[in-house]
DNA sequence: GTGAAAGCGCTAACAG
DNA sequence: CTGTTAGCGCTTTCAC
């Protein structure tokens, strides 16, 4: 059993109050004394129990995070990134994190509800945010902290990060169109997911800014997934009529339509030109490395981690709200459109 | 605010015990109290306090996982598997997960006292075991409950489920000779990690049985990386006389491996045969797809976290150790050797 | 300077 | 069947 503030107590003949305030630094305690005290909690590795600690301020310390989880093979880079991200900054002010992996619907909800009710946490993390979001929904009815990776269409109030998806979107279609590229599909993530809508929306503006149609043969869907880019792109394959260029909603369909190209023996950056959205880390690793738009993922885990922490702390926030300018990092998924254009 | 006890004891004109053993269900309220309780108590949508009740019971019904982050860029897929079979078999029995992310050292030993001493968490899991590892040390000393994911030479008693890896890297060369290699590289992982210990003795075990020799200029060491894979199969294509196949310590090291291949026009299973160790997510998305050895991640880590709890509700666990042995997955990244050998 | 007492929200032993 | 009392380990008044 770990020593309690009572075992010093008894070991020093003192009472659990003085030992409490030695150990908290009040000026109301003898030098001596709190030397003594000091010396023997540090002798019987004192570490205060955290649960009687949280009853009496009412806080935890902790934040939370709902993992969405998508089945076993769950292994999206993504989350990984921003994991570490939110847990280093977590710990550098003392926090902790609590979490729970459950899969998107209703029971995702119940587990915030929980989190929230039982006091178990004293702000979320909201990431993937979605249109219509009912966890955001939740958190605004009961006023309970929060910061989200993510905008959304219902609510705009409440603090968040996020990457101007336009901004991303449209300086790859204009890299592809300088290239010479003029038949661009377009692989789109999950419609509820809010980032795909506006990214999808920034597609179809910079298409026409400028003057390209939109083929709808040409544009898929997937789950953002490696195996959803891959059938998306044998889907496009498939076709007789090919696009020279795809944009994908993430890295990881990128890489998985990626795969698909060069089970064809075709050449990824010269038959079709791929480009991503996040540059997680992999991305640098395929062959050839992937063109994608940069989201600062780990930076911005950090940064709603340390907002969070800071309306917990009473702070006000400076910039409640921070759109970043994604930056389109050039590699070699991307070359120029074949000279002899497809036969349609 | 939430709701608590005593609102619902207010709103009935009930003690605060009677409403929570009509909750807990004892046997000892009258039906009719017990239905108006539970609907007073769902209408206003209690939950328990958890710190309340955790301080009551002495257990927090939270089971601790420290991630060993490897700054920013962390993306281990292996991770990734490993959070949501743990966070899914915790929720399914009720436990949540308190993390904390740490790069391996001393720090990371001071976190495990900090969530046992301060009892945040009534048991541990501990994964990418050492041969000497501080953290098993620290939790036998203080007799904290724990599982983990590989065995450790400096301790044996303790509950572990591991891959039988002297098994797994044994089959992998014995596929490697029955296709005609006989000039066979090793890439290690780092030696401080037990299971790249196990694996490399079972690399020079199967090299005896099958008559091999083991050339120094082969043996390789990464950090279990893309980058690291990549690095240190660049090293070994700079040799004038190379291997034929490489097996390599983990899938993410053999991935950077293959890309490392296929910058230098070479073909990965015809030019250079590579297996990894693994099976994550991503191995049979690679092109050409990884021949891999098999661990069932995700599977362990539910059984990992099972046992904890077994453990902490003070069952009996019929098999407290577990060898699993792994499955070769043969798929295109490994070919016959090639006709004519190498210049040596 | 130090200690006694109260209380955070809950559960459990004990009365009635 | 229900309520009163005590206590989990800590912090925080309030006395002395």
């Amino acid at each position: 059993m770990p020593a309690r503030l009572k075992d010093i107590a008894a070991e020093l003949d003192l009472s659990v109050t003085t030992v409490s305030r030695a150990l908290a630094g009040y000026s109301d305690v003898s030098p001596q004394t709190r030397a003594r005290v000091l010396a023997t909690a540090k002798a019987m590795g004192y570490v205060p129990d955290a649960t009687a600690r949280r009853l009496q301020k009412q806080r935890a310390n902790v934040i939370g995070f709902i993992v969405p989880t998508f089945g076993p093979r769950f292994s999206d880079p993504f989350f990984s990134e921003l994991l570490a991200g939110i847990g280093n900054e977590a710990a550098r002010r003392s926090y902790d994190v609590l979490i729970s992996t459950v899969a998107p619907g209703p029971a995702e909800t119940d587990t915030y509800r929980r989190f929230i009710m039982s006091r178990s946490v004293d702000g979320m993390i909201v990431v993937r945010t979605r249109s219509d979001d009912a966890r955001i929904a939740l958190m605004l009815e009961n006023e309970f902290p929060f910061v989200s990776f993510g905008r959304s269409a219902n609510y705009s109030d409440f603090p968040w990060v996020d990457t101007d998806g336009m901004a991303g979107i449209r300086a790859a279609v204009d890299h592809l169109v300088s290239l010479g590229h003029r038949n661009i599909g377009y692989l789109r993530g999950p419609q509820e997911l809010m980032f795909s809508v506006l990214r999808w929306q920034a597609f179809v503006r910079a298409m026409a800014e400028n003057n390209l149609e939109i083929n709808p043969e040409w544009i898929f869907h997937g789950d953002l997934s490696q195996g959803g880019g891959r059938t998306a792109a044998n889907q496009l394959l498939d076709l007789s009529n090919r696009p020279s260029a795809l944009l994908v909603g993430n890295d990881l369909m990128a890489m998985g339509a990626m795969t698909a190209v060069q089970q064809r023996n075709l050449v990824v950056g010269q038959d079709l030109s791929i480009i991503g959205f996040d540059d997680i880390g992999p991305a640098e690793h395929t062959h050839p490395p992937l063109t994608t738009i940069r989201q600062p993922i780990y930076y911005i885990a950090t940064q709603v981690t340390s907002m969070l922490i800071q309306l917990l702390e009473d702070e006000t926030l400076q910039q409640p709200q921070q759109l970043l300018t994604p930056e389109l990092v050039l590699r070699g998924s991307t070359g120029p459109a074949p000279a002899i254009p497809d036969l349609t």
